[in-house]
DNA sequence: TTATCATTGTGTAAATATTACAGAATGATA
DNA sequence: TATCATTCTGTAATATTTACACAATGATAA
């Protein structure tokens, strides 16, 4: 009870009026960061497992909606670009004997049983999204005790199939970034080379030649020089570039090989 | 009453028993035949619009099951590759001016009415797959009054969002088959040149030099001779090809471009 | 002030891949 | 045996991708 505040205990009780059953979303949050790639994870009360920020969806809303109010909840941006990979389903991809309806009783002060709503078969409707990661502040909530970042490299014990739908979401942001300009989402407006350079590197898991890097970028018209030159502490200042929308849009519609 | 099965009647009354509510799975089956792509859809009783082969999902199989049972029960073929493409939902997707609870319960004898569980908001997970035209005899079942095939470029008035999932389906079809042998699921073990040459032009709906088409097949090893001829009826004996598991599982894991 | 050093920025040649293009060989049929 | 639809194949021009290294900048330290 102590854990647990009243729109939880308002969920448990009331949540299968307001929400379709047997369905709901779960978020790979990407963040990048300083060459490295991370995703937002939370921890329940009780459990020493992690998961992705997930939750049901109301009757009044679409899928992405739903995705997009879970992932604001989780990081305060309202205007991620959530990308729709996959949906999960099997009979028992929520049952885990960490998580259980006698953890949930103890938490919310509920008798909750094994044929609550809450512990039927669920089918996941998994998005991902990028986010520059020192834009977010991780907010736990409801019974959530923890909520932070982890290295895509170093991820702790997950619930159910959360940690399938991690490497499921990298392997889709990898493919996708061959095709769209994945980092239209992710960087400032305004950008360096060495910025994009090192993101693609770091989502991509691997080294790319800067020269060649580079003119594939201006040769396809995706990025444009601005004629600014950035002042930063260090060394060189280095020249501005943004995304061109229409090079964008184009390549989009080509499918075009961006790397 | 005179429409419907014990099995349809069935499902009506008990169905939210042994379905998971809120959730479907719908089927976009592409059927090859004679350099013309087409698609198999269903006619419910008392409508003049078409829809895909969809159904619900018991609580004991997996979606992939799922949609395996409803395309089996369609063609008849019960090794299909399914392919997941994308999750619909949205609040009124479902909701058909044509396709309503008055109908329902003209054509079942039951009382339905709109709060009945078969007229809730459903999300839809979708799945593409590709079979040899000829192999399919298209079933009709339950309440569905026609089954047939219809060409991608003439399809009917189609109910809900089922037009945008054909839609949907046949643009990850065509970004597929740039990068998995989507050949392998639709040929014969043993195949011709100009056969899986017409395949490739019919799906991407446009024409690709004969020379360069088979060269890259071939220097990619996608394909490899077997050395034997096929004996067919008019003209020359052309020279029979395989798919090579091993490249395409190579090429699977570089994201190589086939074509 | 000058030397050092991390960072930024740039060009070319070789290799590879893609494209464009046409006609000869086969074997069934008339 | 002439005709015809079909199968099959090679090369040159062009475009793309890859490999590769050093000079310029400007902050910092000596």
């Amino acid at each position: 009870m102590e854990y647990i505040d009243d729109g939880e205990i308002n969920l448990l009780i009331n949540g299968h009026l307001h929400f379709l059953k047997n369905v709901s979303v779960d978020n790979v949050i990407f963040g990048y960061h300083e060459k490295e790639l991370k995703v937002l994870l939370q921890r329940p009360q009780g459990i020493v497992k992690w998961q992705l920020p997930g939750g049901y969806i109301k009757r009044t809303e679409t899928l992405n909606e739903a995705a997009l109010r879970v992932a604001t909840e989780r990081t305060g941006l309202d205007k991620l670009f959530l990308q729709q990979f996959r949906s999960f389903g099997t009979p028992h991809r929520t049952f885990d004997a960490d998580f259980t309806p006698e953890l949930m009783t103890k938490l919310s002060g509920l008798q909750i049983s094994a044929d609550h709503w809450m512990f039927d078969y669920f089918v996941s409707v998994c998005f991902y999204t990028l986010t520059e990661f020192s834009l977010v502040i991780p907010n736990g909530s409801f019974y959530m005790e923890e909520c932070q970042w982890w290295p895509i490299g170093e991820l702790p014990q997950m619930t159910f199939d959360h940690r399938e739908m991690v490497e499921e979401a990298l392997k889709a942001l990898r493919l996708h970034i061959y095709h769209y300009p994945v980092g239209y989402e992710l960087l400032p407006e305004k950008f360096t080379r060495p910025e994009i350079h090192a993101l693609y590197e770091t989502i991509l898991g691997k080294s790319l030649d800067s020269r060649n890097f580079g003119k594939k970028l201006i040769t396809t018209g995706i990025i444009k020089e601005l004629g600014e030159q950035k002042s930063i502490g260090a060394h060189r200042s280095p020249k501005l570039y943004k995304f061109d929308k229409e090079a964008y849009d184009n390549a989009l519609k080509e499918m075009m090989v961006l790397v």
